[in-house]
This record gives C-alpha cells, sequence and structure tokens, in this order.
DNA sequence: TTGAAAGCGTTACCAT
DNA sequence: ATGGTAACGCTTTCAA
C-alpha cells in the first residue's frame, strides 16, 4: 500500500507538501499541486482513515444503533440518516441490537472502539427499572460523545431526540374508528415496557373516554410489538369467538401478525370483518396499493432530523437541548 | 480519552504488558495480568481501533456494498451478512450505492480509505459496454483486498461470488403457469443490462418453446426492475386493453409495481385476473399470509455464502475460485 | 515474565 | 511556499 511518504519522495517534496494539498489547507505553489496530484492519481494514492484519524485525533465517523433491521420503520429512519452523512461526507457504522439489551452492550463497546464520532440510538429496550435505566445511561454517557435518541425514550436522559406524537397516535387512530362507526373497539398493545406503547394505549384510552366507551380489559390484547406474538394472540382472540368489532393495532410489527392470522383464517371470506386502524404505514401495502387505514409518519425524516440534531450538537456541544417531536399523519380511505 | 499508556503508569507496568493482556497474547503473570484487568475495567478503557488498525497494518472491517437499501431482497442478504461478521467479531461498513455508477466509484474509494479487509459487492449497474466493464473491474482490483459478488455478475471477473439460478428461475416460473392451464403467457423483464434479468428471460423463452407456445413480442414488457417502472408499463398495458392472460414478473419491485397498477385498475374486482407468478418473494406478504405465487431462494443464506467465501479467501489468497449458485425453490399456492 | 524502542501513516506546528 | 519533526495510540521485536 503505498503511503503519503512515497508519494512525497516521488513528487520531491515533503510529505508535509503533500499533506496539504490532500487537505487543501495552508499554501501550496499550483504547479506544485499539480504535480503531486497527478502522481497521487497516477498512483492510485488513498490516504489511510486510521492514520489520519489517529493524528487528528478524531473519526469521522457515526454510529447508528437499532433494535431492529428487519423492520420498514427502520428502515426507513436509516435511509434518512444514511442521505444525510452521505452529504456531508461523513461515514456510517451500523449495528442491530436485535431488541436484546446484551447485544446492545456489545455494539455500544464497539462504538467506543472505533471512536465514533456520535451515536444515533435507539434502545432496545425500555429499561423500565431503575437499574437498568441507569446503567444504559451510563453506558451512554461513558462514550463521551454526543447521543441523539431516535423513537424510543430512555428515562432522565439529557440526550437530543426525535420522537412521535404516540399519545395522538393512538387517540387518532381510535377516534377514526368511533367517527367511522364503530363502538366495540379493541387493541393490540405494543411492549408495554416501552413508554411509547403505553403512550399509544392512553391515547386509545382517553379517545374512548371522550367519546364515552368503555374500554374492556377483555377487548384489550398484548402483541408486544411482534408479529408472531400478534399473530398467536389474534389467533387465539379469533378461536375464542369473542371480538370487538375494531381494533387499533399500536405498530407496523403488530399489524403483520394481525394480518397472518386474519387471512389465514379465512374469516374475511365469510364475511365476517373486524376494521382496523393501525399505527404506522408499511411501505410494501403502500406500493402495492393496498388501502390500509393508519396514522402515520414521515419516517425519513425522522432519521434526517436525528442526524441533523447529532451534527449540530457535535458543532455547539452547549447548545440547547433539543427535542423534535414528529407529527402523526393521518392515512384514512374510510 | 484513556490510552494505553497510562493504564500502564496507573498499573506500573509498561506498555508492552498491557497490550499483552488486551490481546492475551505472550506470557504475563497472573497477578500483573489481575492488576491490569481491574484497572481497565475501572477506568473503563477500550483500546482505540484505529491506533491498532495502524500498528497492525490491517483493519478488521469488512465492507458491503449494495444497490438498494429499501429492498427486502438486499436486506435479507445484509441481514445474513451481518450475523457471521457478528459471529466472528468484525465490523462491518454498509454503503448504498442506489444504482449509481458514480456513487459506487465514491463508495469505492471511501472502502480503499478505510482499508477494508474485503468487500462484498454487488454492482450498481450491468457495465455491458466493454469501457466500463474493464473499468470496475479495475476499480474492484485497485482495492486489492478479496472482492465476492452477490447476485449480479461482473463481466470477465476473477471473483468468487454467490449467485442464483437465474436461468431456472425464468423457466420454473414460466413452466408453472404452462402446467396450471395458461397459454398466453408475457413477462415483465427486469434491466436487461444486468445479466440476471437476460437469463430470466431465458429461462422464460425457453418453457415457452420447450412447451411449444409461442413467444409474443407484444407480450413483452420491460420493467426495468423497477416498482414506479413496471406501475406505469404495467397501467399502459392495461389501458391498450390487450393482455396476456398470465405473466411472469422478473423480482420483487416488478411484482410491487404490477400490483400496484392492477389494484388500482379495479380490475380484480370487476373479475378480470391476470394470472402471475413472481421471481422472489416478498417477505411482507408471507409475513400477513399472502399467498404469492414465486419462485425464489435463502436470501438469507445468499449474505452467509458470500461473507464465508469472502473470510475463506482472505486466509487463503490462493485458493480455488469458488461460484456458488443457490436454487431456486418453488412457492406455489395453486 | 517484563520493558524499551521502533514503527505504522498521518497531521500540524514551527522554522526557514 | 516548503520542510523537519513531534505526536497520535497501539503492536511487536529484541533484550534482559
Amino acid at each position: 500500500m503505498i503511503t503519503i511518504g512515497q508519494i512525497a519522495d516521488l513528487a520531491g517534496v515533503s510529505k508535509s507538501t503533500v499533506s496539504r494539498v490532500l487537505n487543501n489547507s495552508g499554501y501550496v505553489h499550483e504547479d506544485t499541486r499539480s504535480r503531486i496530484e497527478a502522481i497521487i492519481e497516477q498512483y492510485h494514492y488513498t490516504p489511510s482513515a486510521s492514520a489520519q484519524n489517529l493524528s487528528r485525533r478524531a473519526t469521522n465517523t457515526i454510529g447508528v444503533v437499532l433494535p431492529e433491521l428487519d423492520n420498514s420503520f427502520y428502515m426507513e429512519v436509516l435511509a434518512g440518516v444514511a442521505e444525510v452523512v452521505d452529504e456531508r461526507n461523513f461515514a456510517m457504522i451500523v449495528c442491530n441490537t436485535s431488541n436484546d439489551a446484551k447485544k446492545e452492550r456489545a455494539t455500544l463497546s464497539m462504538m467506543e472502539q472505533q471512536r465514533v464520532r456520535g451515536v444515533i440510538f435507539a434502545p432496545a429496550s425500555g429499561y423500565s427499572d431503575a437499574a437498568a435505566d441507569k446503567s444504559i445511561r451510563l453506558q451512554l454517557k461513558n462514550l463521551k460523545v454526543p447521543v441523539v435518541l431516535v423513537d424510543r425514550e430512555i428515562k432522565n436522559a439529557p440526550w437530543d431526540g426525535v420522537f412521535y406524537e404516540n399519545f395522538q397516535s393512538g387517540y387518532l387512530a381510535t377516534e377514526h374508528l368511533i367517527q367511522t362507526g364503530s363502538r366495540e373497539i379493541g387493541i393490540i398493545t405494543g411492549d408495554m415496557d416501552l413508554k411509547h406503547a403505553r403512550e399509544r394505549y392512553r391515547g386509545y384510552a382517553q379517545a374512548m373516554e371522550d367519546y364515552n366507551l368503555p374500554v374492556k380489559d377483555a377487548y384489550t390484547y398484548n402483541g408486544n410489538y411482534n408479529v408472531e406474538v400478534t399473530y398467536q394472540v389474534t389467533k387465539q382472540m379469533l378461536q375464542s369467538g369473542v371480538y370487538p368489532e375494531a381494533l387499533v393495532l399500536s405498530n407496523n410489527q403488530t399489524t403483520l401478525g394481525f394480518m397472518k392470522a386474519m387471512n389465514e383464517s379465512g374469516l374475511n371470506q365469510e364475511g365476517v370483518q373486524i376494521r382496523v386502524v393501525g399505527i404506522d404505514h408499511i411501505p410494501v401495502l403502500d406500493m402495492i396499493g393496498y388501502q390500509y387505514n393508519c396514522v402515520t409518519r414521515d419516517m425519513k425524516s425522522m432519521g434526517r432530523g436525528a442526524i441533523e440534531l447529532l451534527l449540530a450538537r457535535m458543532e455547539d456541544e452547549k447548545k440547547a437541548r433539543e427535542i423534535r417531536i414528529v407529527p402523526c399523519i393521518k392515512k384514512f380511505y374510510d
């Protein structure tokens, strides 16, 4: 591998000069510059990022830690982040924690080793007990670089963040069902360990109350934000023969699990209908023009928001803490 | 940021010794080791990857270059790669070229700068003309690290690769339509610049011929492996009022575009049916239990295969070239 | 079993 | 406008 020193020798100048043309910093004669550039081109020289990082005492890498990669929501967020990272000429290192706190630990430690300049972080879990909450905050703090939280909050966290109008989403989803004629409305909740699942549920309950409708325990199902779990739960529900006329589905995975169980049951064919409004859209469904009622958000812009906050924080460590709450968008077809 | 030197001072030993416990290489007294480990723990020390890379003259990073990230196929491939990368304690740097040769250039150059140990590569384009073909091969060669091609071939390339039985996939898809009663069968092709699109088409044509059915130009549509293009093409086809009774859809994006146009047209409701077999499955459709006829492959294992080949090549530079062709799996529901 | 020192490929400061 | 050199944080060889 050719080094800056060899380029310098080839050009009959010092490393300093080559470095200057590389970073176009400082003065360098036009003739010298073009001579050096020619040689760089000819020998196909690219500086070593490791050496640069070491010398500059900083990388230009930012870390993105996500709990799921096979989830279109996080994929869109990631796409948003990637766009800006690209524009600004940073490198991005992506890790998947699979919703596993242990894997998350390892991931964060690798981020540290890589000396990332900042981290965009969606926690693997709700960290609802105090010890876990403290521990994750400590880990993050130990990184000693800016952190931006996306989608999922951490209690007592001091970091910037991009979140969603979760309460609203639950409320509006429910309200739509009510306004379009349903009265017996249930919900398949998410992982109640996560604050946003609780908020969405609160939104549902509040809407019911506002419209003087009863929230029945029997119509509250826990799908845990998980396709398989939701599938099982829905199957049981259908088999029991007692279920509400309408349901709020707490996220995209919930929707997927629910749909699978419904399709499998063949109940649709028999004319049995459960009306449904989901929280979060599902891109493939949009693409195939399937009219799926939901409330959703601009996911990509959540990613863009996160990286923007991160870059801003990197530039000004002491700027005021910023929390962005992206709004709820209605996508109703009836 | 604390360094190995400071840890050494704290422990009253030399950097060499700390380095030995870090990499557990060479001899170090049990007492010394535990003392050092305690300090490392206490001060939360993590070695700098950049410094290690520089010193070792090698990173433990592998690069993955993909043409699309919002495509479930590549996502599954990526997931497969990520699994192995994780198991083997490498780091992974992922780049999206958006099917853009120019962006691909930039990406490859960043890979070089990062001094990745190897690259898993799915080309952004077919590079069908000789100059482009040569240029991409040169770029890859200039990386001077092992390369494994996934899914898309490059002419005259010397690298290991994991590909698909493309001809078979086209053949089997078509054959199924024939065997289940269709005779007027068309195809929406992919980007014919790409060899695998041509192969899939060949498979289609061969099946037609084998069953003494005519391949009509009028029933060959070019969807370019693109949702939007396929959508438009399908719309035109439907509006023209003349179309075959059945179609082969050349990949998942093609399917999405086709379905959108169909759903939008409302033709299904009117009882108009176009039978369809797709190449590649669509995970969300599986999840919701939508019975979509297709021929497909184990995508994740393609990812695993790619990284396995890469690691093997990294260990033995001169081993025989290995090409894996993953088989076609039938998923028919009728 | 441990330490000293050279070296990895850059950058940046200080001279000139 | 250019060059010399120390420094970045680590690994590795050689010696003790």
